[in-house]
DNA sequence: TGAAAATGAGACACTTTTGTCTTATTTAAG
DNA sequence: CTTAAATAAGACAAAAGTGTCTCATTTTCA
């Protein structure tokens, strides 16, 4: 295990994460699954008191809304190393679900919150990225990786839902972490056979 | 499972749904998309009053089983018919889509209450029936239409996750109703190509 | 029409959650 | 060692949700 080495070396400051990062990440982990839990939950998980979470947070909305933001940039910052890669884009599928699989309960969060319609900064980076996804599906077309007829509404909710699906395998045990991205390009570009 | 069977009265009933069936389809229709969502909304939204829904659910857990049983009690139906009509597999799955995807909000609902966990009588029928899918899923194997290298567990999520898609997908009004499980039987079936 | 049943509205006590605050303790830094 | 910052614990009031109850009104059916 890693996650000790915190305290004794004097300037170990990059492996340290901060109370903020530690209760996002226990407060995404949460509502994920239980988009109703309360603060006195997710403070609980975190393994810090109620107070410290209202320091770094003024109020559920603004955890709700930073949770989201969060979710939406290490989203982005996934597609901003596919694209620099530049591969086909059936590779870039491929490069796509395996970072992004990983966040799936990020990912899976941002879709299920009703925030993201209701505060209008995330609503609009939500709405520029589905946009991004869009562009994304529409450029598989062209390469023949996705068939023209299917919808490409379709073609974005299926990886959506494929994301989720390969995080939460991975989560109750069933897939190994290493196979989730893949099993989830396989079905999206030959299906299950 | 006989549906119509609901009231002594000789003719009374005919058009009219009765006020528990609408506060059932109101809570499911809510529920599947706000988990947190409260009673008040839930009478509001089916056009009642409070006290109404009292009436009708003695406690919120209630109103939950019973919503959890009739989702059960409305997918055995299908898996029931779709037996009957002693399809090969391949077909057996289309079939079983065209019936479980109108029914999707339902079938979302249930993989995602927790009360399928807490409730003994929800939670035996609900491992029953994910048994049920799983048999599915080795048939399916057999008869070549999912490969034998596919764990399971996948085939299960996978279509799970595909059923929730089509059903979102035409509540959203991006995809037709006629069309939503053709398009998950394709991509099942061959991806998205 | 008239009686019985169902409903809407809302009062009420209770519980949980939320947001703010104070205080004692721990942790980090000088 | 000493000081300053961060934290846990918890008190507190306000808000929201739950479950029970009553009563006037509407609906239903005989």
């Amino acid at each position: 295990m890693l996650t000790a080495v915190r305290s004794i070396c004097p300037m170990a400051n990059s492996g340290k994460s901060t109370a903020k990062q530690t209760l996002l990440q226990s407060a995404v982990a949460i509502l994920a699954y239980n988009p109703g839990a309360s603060l006195q939950d997710i403070a609980a998980q975190a393994g810090v008191g109620r107070a410290t979470l209202y320091r770094h947070f003024s109020s559920r909305e603004a955890l709700v809304r930073e949770l989201a933001m969060e979710a939406i940039a290490a989203i982005d910052q996934v597609t901003t190393q596919v694209r620099a890669q530049e591969l086909p884009a059936k590779e870039a599928l491929l490069a796509f679900l395996e970072g992004v699989v990983p966040l799936g309960d990020r990912f899976h969060f941002l879709g299920s919150e009703s925030s993201v319609y209701t505060e209008p900064e995330v609503s609009m980076a939500y709405k520029r990225q589905m946009q991004e996804l869009d562009d994304f599906v529409t450029t598989l077309k062209k390469e023949g990786v996705v068939a023209p007829d299917i919808p490409n509404a379709w073609v974005s909710t299926a990886i959506d839902m494929l994301i989720w699906a390969g995080w939460s395998a991975v989560e109750s045990g069933d897939i190994a972490r290493n196979d989730a991205a893949k099993l989830a390009y396989r079905t999206l570009t030959q299906g299950l056979s």
